[in-house]
DNA sequence: ATGAAAGCGCTAACAG
DNA sequence: CTGTTAGCGCTTTCAT
C-alpha cells in the first residue's frame, strides 16, 4: 500500500501539501503540483477510501437501494442503476449496491455507519416504510418515485399523470374514440406503487376531456394474462380501437394476440406503450410510445443528492415531462 | 455519530471490550457481552466504516464490475448482481457497483485505494484486459465467464460448452435429424465472449456424435433479424425441425415467425432455449430450456471471494453443470 | 476475561 | 504558498 507520506516524500513535500493537490482546496504553485503528481503517478498512489473517509467524514460512497425481485421493468432498472454509477464517478463517488429487502433496517445501517454520504431509493411505494427513517436519521437521501407524502422530501419521477393523459390525447387527436389502458399486474396497484394509480388517473383525466369512452384492465405480464384481459376488452368493447399499455412484460403478448384476433395495427388498431425506447424499438412494428427516461432519472437524482451534499437541504420534487415519440403502432382510427 | 467509546461508556467496560464483542475474536464473560449488547442497541450503534477499514484493513465491501451497455441478457445481469448483494450480506459485506467502463483504470483504483477487499467480475472476454492487472495487482477477484488463459484464476460459470450438447442430445432423443442453432449477435461472437463460442463446439460435437444434420447462424435481437435468419433456414434446410435458441431477445420473435410460416411448436417443429427460467416461462408456448443459473453463478462468485478473504489462494474454475428442463416447446420430430 | 494504548492513513486547523 | 500536528473511530498488540 502506498500512502500520502510516501509520496510526500518522494516530492519532497508534506504529507498535507499532497493532500492539498488532491482535494485542491489551497493554492499550490505550478511547481511543487507537477511534482506531486509526478510522484503520484510514478508510485501509482490512491487514497486510502477509509482513511480519507474517517479524517474528512465523507466516504464519497452513494447507497443505492433497488428491488430485490423485481418480475416487471428489469431494463427500467437496469438502466437507473447504471446510470446512476455512470454519473457518480462523474463527482467522484462510488455506488453502493443495496437491495430494497434489508428496508429500513438497511437504512439505519448506511445512515449510522458512514459507508455512504447519501441515498437513492427506487422503487418508492406510497406508504414507503424506509421514507420515515430518512426524515428520523436525517439521511442526505433522493427517492426515485413519489410517495403519498412528499413534504421535506427530494423525489425524481416521471410525469406518469402527464403520461396517462398524452397518450389519450394522441389516441384522440388520431379520431380513435375506444380505447383500454392496459395496465400493470394487480399486485403493483396493491402494493400501492404511485405510478401506475398516477398513470390512470391522467388517463381517465384525459379520457373525461376528449369525451372518449375507456375501460382499465390491469394485466400480469403473461401470455395468459395478456390474452384474458384482450379477449375480455374485445368482446365488451369490440369497437375498441387505441390502447394504452404500461405493462412493458405484457407488450409482445398483447401484439400477438392482436395480429391472431386478425387486428392490423397500425391500419386496424393504435398501440401506446409507456416503455423505455429500448423495448419500443425491438417491437414489430415499431412501437408509438412514451419513453421511461431511465437514465435521465439515474442521473438527476445524483446531481441532486451531491445538491444535497453540498449543503442544499431543501425539498424539491423533479417530475420529467413525457415525451411521446410516434412510430408504426399508431395511426388514424379506421372509418366506421 | 455514536461511537465505540460512548457504547464502551454505557456499558461500563473498555472500548476493546466492546470491539471484541463485535468480532468475536477473544472470549467474552456472559455478563459483558449482554450489557455491551444492551448498550449497542439502546444508541443505536453501527460501527463506522472507515475506521474499521483503516484498522483493520479491511473494508467488508466486495466490488462488483458490471458491463455498463448490455443490449443482451439484462435480466441474467440483474440476478447475479442482485444474487451477489444478498449473499454478500450473509458475509456482513456491502457491494461496490463498477461499471466495465471504467476498466483497467477502475481496477487499479479499487485495488489500490483499499475501498473493497475483493472484485467480482462480469461480462469476462476471452482476451480480457483486466484480467493481467488482477494479475498484476495480485487483487482476490472472482470472473464470472472465462477467458481464454485461466492459469491463477477464480473462475465461476455456466458449462457452456456442455449446454451445447444437452441441447443436441434433447432434439436427436427426440428423433429431430435436422437442428439449428440460432445463436447471439455477430458483436457477442466478435467481441470474443467465451459462452457464445464455447456453446458452439459444444453443439457442434453433439452434432458429430448423434449424426445430425445442422446449421449455426448469428442473430440479432431484433424481429427483422430474426425473421431473416428464419427465412434463411427454412428455406436452404427446410427439413429443419429442431431449433436451439441462445440469443434470448430473438425467442419471442422467432416463435411469431414460426407461426407465421405455419410451424406449430412443439408438433412440426420444437425449440429448445438458453435462456433464464424466468423467459421461458412467460413465453407461450412455455419453453423447454437450458436455464441460466443466474442466482447460482452470483452466490458461488461471493462464497468464492470470500473463501479468497481467508486465505485461499489457489486458483479454481466451477463450470456448472447444464440442467434442461422439458416443457411444451418440444415433442418428438413429425414422421417423415 | 478485560484494559491501556499505539497506530492505521488521511484531513484540516493552526502556524508561519 | 507550505509545513506541523492533532485527531477521526476503530482494531489489536501487549499487559495484567
Amino acid at each position: 500500500m502506498v500512502t500520502i507520506a510516501e509520496v510526500a516524500r518522494r516530492a519532497g513535500v508534506s504529507p498535507s501539501t499532497v493532500s492539498y493537490v488532491l482535494s485542491r482546496k489551497r493554492s499550490i504553485s505550478e511547481d511543487t503540483r507537477r511534482k506531486v503528481e509526478a510522484a503520484i503517478a510514478a508510485l501509482g498512489y490512491h487514497p486510502h477510501a477509509g482513511a480519507r473517509a474517517l479524517a474528512s467524514n465523507r466516504s464519497n460512497v452513494l447507497a443505492l437501494m433497488v428491488p430485490l425481485r423485481s418480475d416487471m421493468y428489469v431494463p427500467v432498472i437496469m438502466e437507473i442503476a447504471m446510470a446512476v454509477a455512470t454519473e457518480a464517478r462523474e463527482f467522484e463517488q462510488d455506488v453502493l449496491l443495496l437491495t430494497k429487502d434489508e428496508g429500513t433496517g438497511g437504512v439505519r445501517r448506511i445512515a449510522g455507519s458512514g459507508v455512504a454520504d447519501a441515498m437513492i431509493l427506487m422503487d418508492v411505494e406510497l406508504d414507503d416504510d424506509r421514507v420515515p427513517v430518512l426524515r428520523e436519521t436525517g439521511t442526505p437521501s433522493v427517492l426515485i418515485g413519489l410517495p403519498a407524502d412528499t413534504a421535506g422530501l427530494t423525489c425524481v419521477d416521471l410525469d406518469f399523470e402527464a403520461t396517462g393523459a398524452v397518450c389519450v390525447d394522441h389516441l384522440a387527436d388520431l379520431g380513435h374514440r375506444d380505447i383500454a389502458l392496459i395496465g400493470e399486474s394487480e399486485a403493483v396497484y396493491r402494493r400501492h406503487t404511485g405510478f401506475a394509480a398516477r398513470t390512470l388517473t391522467g388517463f381517465q383525466r384525459g379520457v373525461a376531456e376528449r369525451g372518449l369512452r375507456a375501460v382499465h384492465r390491469p394485466c400480469e405480464g403473461t401470455y395468459e394474462s395478456a390474452a384474458g384481459v384482450l379477449a375480455r376488452i374485445l368482446e365488451e368493447r369490440p369497437t375498441t380501437t387505441g390502447f394504452v399499455v404500461q405493462n412493458e412484460a405484457a407488450i409482445a403478448p398483447l401484439l400477438s394476440l392482436l395480429r391472431l384476433a386478425g387486428r392490423v395495427v397500425p391500419e386496424d388498431t393504435s398501440v401506446v406503450a409507456i416503455c423505455p425506447d429500448q423495448v419500443a424499438l425491438q417491437s414489430s412494428p415499431r412501437l408509438t410510445s412514451v419513453s421511461i427516461p431511465a437514465e435521465e432519472m439515474g442521473r438527476r437524482a445524483v446531481r441532486q443528492a451531491m445538491a444535497q451534499l453540498e449543503g442544499n437541504r431543501r425539498s424539491s420534487l423533479t417530475l420529467l415531462p413525457p415525451r411521446l415519440t410516434v412510430r408504426e403502432s399508431s395511426a388514424a382510427a379506421p372509418a366506421v
